[in-house]
RNA sequence: GCCUACGUAGCUCAGUGGUAGAGCACUUCCUUGGUAAGGAAGAGGUCGCCGGUUCAACCCCGGCCGUAGGCUCCA
């Protein structure tokens, strides 16, 4: 038999007779390695392991560790558990069922819905068939023979997919065991490879996402190769479950809603209203070392101002409506950029005058369709961290880097480790219509961005179709403590609406000029940012942010007035202080004071108020010992001032 | 907006065609206790809202409001 050449990863070569499969392939390096390997890449296709090479090749083994291995992984449990579906109700219909980022689904044709039960029903089954071991084949046929045999087995929406794929295309077929499903695949060689998985929720999905179509029963689920990592999965989901905003923001009283109120409109309890001061007294101390002036505008404005900004061409449907007043159309603001724009044009300006950088915590109210809104992130009323930069071209490198920057203070502050700004780009197809039709300015704007996040050393990758109508986008995405991901804010760089406003500056030869924009917002809104920052920190807060502070934990009725007196020493100092002089047993005052997660507990007894100290436990810490209260006040005051970020339990 | 599920005390939840219950929290009293729950008593609900069926509805039916998951990831 003749013999091909393999090269691998590694830049190794190996011979092999022709026809050799990348599993034989991994076999022959080693039995650990063929047991782990999910898939291949031959050439820099991507296959199943069990094809067989015809010629020199170059092959990559993918084990379930690799993104490609898992990725593989997670759609070959997707037909495993469509081969369980079908196995216990022969009569529901497959339709698609993808691998997503550490997920997979399946969608079906089910009369009814999936229970919880049957979700075990389901998971045991999809067990046993992994015990068979079942190898796993792939078949290539032609459209219509690949139509007559989804007719044949009366799988409708496989017909319908394939009668739209291109016909002059091969079309692909899985098997395992009596299941049979259309597929590009690759797929695991044995369904013995699925091991570690756990279906996770079921709900509806419309076929091809159309409302107008059949609702479908989706069922998630997760794989992985290793018991560990499944279980880690399942940790983090359990541990993203208790940081969730939804439930920490209700049980430390931060924000709640009111049915009388309305949906999407949050109200800020006191606790919340504390955290808001303080993130305004930060933004405010960062902007005004960065130059910005705060202004403040209406809530409510006539309609022409958004027909001139095209706001109301553009995102109607997205703006509450209209209220008559004296027979103008008034509306409530959904952005503040247009008041921004007026108080730019309320005085002639200057290339001395700029860059112009104003600044508002300005409160806007957004329609969002009701299915739309989730908790603090997706709301209908929001005050968000806007500022605008006016600037011309010779100044918009530094600017923007400016804006940069102040994301990278932020980021530090709050302990963001992880982050990543998309820049969206134009697409040019799409001038004219999704996008102004300047497209030498496109370029020309979009060159300086790219240029100022490479030379600023900052995280960026591009996305190009996303840009917003009027510039590149720049949106922030971040990740929080448990690594998962939230999108905080978006910058936008404006060339096209401050012509639509007339707004001008003089230049030094006395020559007539259009402002180039910035719109930013780092922190966010205030809904969005504090439901990050609770589920970033597990609603253990930093001091600085912290609602209550401390807490002055009296032993007996005997030390109330020693913990009087430590408590108007720290209001003294500015420090929020609370005193628990219920009752109760110390045990159970600092178990409330825990479940509170308020950060710093003082202990007084009559030891304490004899030496002048208090007893200091910190939350995760725990006991510091005694402390004399000058030294407590100063080191409370030093890290409230520093912001410094609180212990993280590891 | 659409689909499905859910809505009972401040919170978490149980419950039945004959107008309601637990635990925690809260209030009072007893206990004066040293690093995650001491004891007792009390108070607290138009069972989301509106309508219908019924002698009788928190329960059954319909509508509305709200919340959650999904509807975007595409063989």
């Amino acid at each position: 038999m003749s013999k091909i050449t393999i090269t691998l990863p590694d830049k190794s070569t190996r011979s092999y007779d022709v026809g050799i499969t990348p599993l034989e392939i991994a076999e022959s390096i080693g039995p650990r390695l063929a047991q782990d390997t999910f898939a291949a890449s031959i050439n820099g296709e991507l296959s199943d392991a069990t094809v067989p090479i015809t010629s020199d090749a170059k092959v990559s083994l993918y084990t379930g560790s690799s993104p490609e291995g898992h990725e593989v992984l997670l759609h070959s449990a997707a037909h495993l558990m469509a081969q369980a579906v079908k196995s216990l109700w022969p009569n529901s219909q497959v339709t698609i069922g993808p691998a997503i980022e550490n997920r997979f689904y399946y969608d079906f044709d089910f009369d009814g819905t999936f229970s919880p039960e049957d979700l075990e029903k389901i998971e045991n089954k999809m067990r046993e068939i992994s015990e068979e071991n079942l190898p796993v084949s792939r078949q290539e046929m032609s459209r219509n023979d690949a139509i007559k045999l989804f007719k044949g087995i009366g799988e409708d929406y496989k017909v319908e997919i394939i009668e739209q794929i291109d016909s002059a295309d091969n079309i692909s077929v899985y098997s395992q065991g009596d299941f049979t499903d259309l597929c590009r695949g690759p797929h695991v060689p044995f369904t013995g490879k699925i091991k570690h998985f756990k279906l996770l929720t079921s709900s509806g999905a419309y076929w091809r996402g159309d409302e107008k179509n059949k609702m479908l029963q989706r069922i998630y689920g997760t794989v992985f190769s290793t018991k560990k990592e499944l279980k880690e999965y399942l940790n983090y989901l359990e541990e993203a479950k208790k940081r969730d905003h939804r439930k920490l923001g209700k049980e430390l009283e931060i924000y709640t809603f009111d049915d009388e109120v309305g949906p999407g409109l949050p109200l800020w309890l006191p606790n919340g209203g504390i955290i808001i001061d303080e993130l305004e007294a930060l933004a405010k101390e960062v902007e005004s070392r960065h130059g910005y002036q705060r202004v403040r505008t209406p809530h409510l404005t006539k309609g022409d101002l958004y027909k001139r900004s095209g706001h109301l061409d553009l995102y109607k449907d997205a703006m509450y409506p209209a209220m008559d007043v004296d027979g103008t159309e008034y509306f409530v603001k959904p952005m503040n950029c247009p008041h921004h724009h007026k108080i730019y044009d309320a005085s002639p300006k200057s290339y001395r005058d700029l860059p112009y950088r104003i600044s508002e915590y300005g409160t806007c109210y957004r329609y969002e369709k009701s299915g739309q809104l989730f908790g603090l992130m997706r709301v209908r009323s929001m005050q968000m961290n806007d500022a605008h930069i006016y600037c011309s071209n010779d100044e918009f490198e530094a600017e923007f880097m400016d804006v940069c920057q102040m994301y990278l203070e932020y980021f530090d502050i709050f302990g963001i480790d992880k982050y990543e700004m998309r820049l969206s780009l134009h697409d040019p197809a799409e001038l004219g219509k999704k996008y102004i039709d300047e497209p030498k300015l496109w370029i020309q704007t979009e060159d300086v961005v790219r240029n100022a996040l490479k030379n600023g050393n900052i995280n960026f990758v591009e996305i190009p179709g996303e840009a917003a109508f009027y510039g590149p986008k720049i949106d922030v995405q971040v990740w929080s403590a448990i690594g998962k991901e939230f999108t905080l804010a978006t910058n936008q760089v404006d060339f096209a609406i401050p012509k639509r406003f007339n707004l001008t500056y003089t230049d030094e030869n006395g020559s007539e000029q259009t402002p180039l924009c910035i719109h930013r917002a780092p922190l966010s809104t205030h809904e969005r940012f504090i439901g990050f920052l609770i589920e970033h920190y597990g609603g253990d807060f930093p001091l600085w942010l912290s609602p209550t502070q401390v807490i002055i934990l009296p032993v007996s009725e005997k030390t109330h007035e020693y913990a009087a007196e430590v408590e108007s020493n720290m209001n003294a100092c500015g420090i929020r202080v609370k005193i628990d002089d219920r009752p109760e047993k110390i045990g159970a005052k600092i178990r409330h004071s825990e479940l509170s997660k308020i950060p710093v507990m003082a202990i007084v007894g009559e030891k304490e108020a004899e030496e002048n100290t208090v007893s200091i436990r910190r939350r995760i810490i725990g006991d510091q010992g005694a402390i004399p209260i000058d030294q407590l006040l100063e080191n409370l005051k030093s890290e409230i001032k520093q912001r410094s970020l609180p212990h993280r339990e590891s």
